[in-house]
DNA sequence: TGATGCATGTAATCCGTTACATGATTCA
DNA sequence: TGAATCATGTAACGGATTACATGCATCA
């Protein structure tokens, strides 16, 4: 899936300006499982524009720079049903956290505790974007849906985190006293 | 993090050939957080026998073409502990099942249902892949810690998707009923 | 006989990120 | 006064994927 559809669908759920979309991505409902920079979601929107699948509308602000709004078309809303009606690529994820677990003989206990608790940093962030989202927002049950799944699958990450930790705070606190 | 580093930290688990190391992040234990092509593999184990990291010797097998087996050096042990000791990138992780989830409205029950099932069948094929590998695998602690971490998070996923479809199994009856 | 697995490699192409450029306003 | 937020955009660069090229052995 590339960023031309990924802005479709967020249009689909509501009118957003470039700059809102990215904030979504980053910290929103979505962050935890889509991804897009300034440098890839204007030139998609400009040419979504283009080819009539969205439209835009010049909104004057008081204190802030004008927005520019986007709101999807009829005929975007058939490309966007098109897009997402093939078979979904498989899910990709690639973490770094597990690739320095998984080589732990190379690091020192420290690094790893400080390690652990970045992730679980990460983990509980993610999990406050979608907690923030509240029950009810833009995409009515299919955001219900990802919100439930993201809970379930972050919070799974936390616990086995809080587990481990304690355990090498323990081997640390035993190592200290010897 | 680039295919280099992950060359290195393969290899500092077991010797290995290219396309050995192709199967790890396919089928192996790190399927699940990892990823490479064969494109980047090559070349990178090149690179790396070049900068003497790692040292190459070709194996002659019968019945099958000849591999070339890599193997970390000193040099490439310190290269390694040098990468993985800097603060990693956060995880990346992009689902297409879950954006195509967001936007259900655009999809009909049928097609929603079977998008759950692929979703289904790829968590559970990673699950098979951790399993497969044993309590334990190359790389000792590590890998277990790995494989824990894997299992409590698909599971989680699984447990939730196992729901949502038999929600949904429900819906679908009670209006071919109607 | 055709598909699949084992095995290595190259080159074009693509998609996206990073960095750069600009500028007003508000809050500390 | 300096940092942060709001806001839009471009261009260079990079890293990896995809597709291509090759070839032997085994299994159905």
């Amino acid at each position: 899936m590339n960023v031309r559809t990924l802005c479709l669908g967020i249009l689909s759920l509501q009118e957003a300006s470039g700059y809102e979309i990215k904030k979504d991505v980053e910290d929103g409902l979505f962050s935890h499982f889509l991804d897009a920079s300034y440098g890839s979601i204007y030139p998609a929107l400009t040419q979504l524009a283009a080819e009539g699948l969205v439209t835009v509308r010049a909104e004057e602000q008081t204190g802030k720079p004008d927005k520019k709004v986007y709101a999807i078309t009829p005929a975007g809303k058939n490309a966007l049903a098109k897009a997402i009606s093939v078979t979904p690529a498989k899910d990709k994820y690639k973490s770094e956290f597990l690739f320095q677990m998984l080589l732990q003989d190379f690091l020192s206990p420290v690094v790893m505790l400080v390690a652990i608790q970045k992730q679980l940093d990460d983990l509980n962030e993610d999990l406050g974007h979608i907690a923030n989202c509240g029950p009810v927002s833009g995409g009515g049950s299919g955001a219900q849906f990802v919100a439930e799944y993201g809970h379930a699958v972050l919070t799974a990450g936390v616990k086995c985190l809080e587990y481990k930790k304690a355990e090498l705070l323990q081997q640390l606190a035993v190592q200290a006293a010897e």
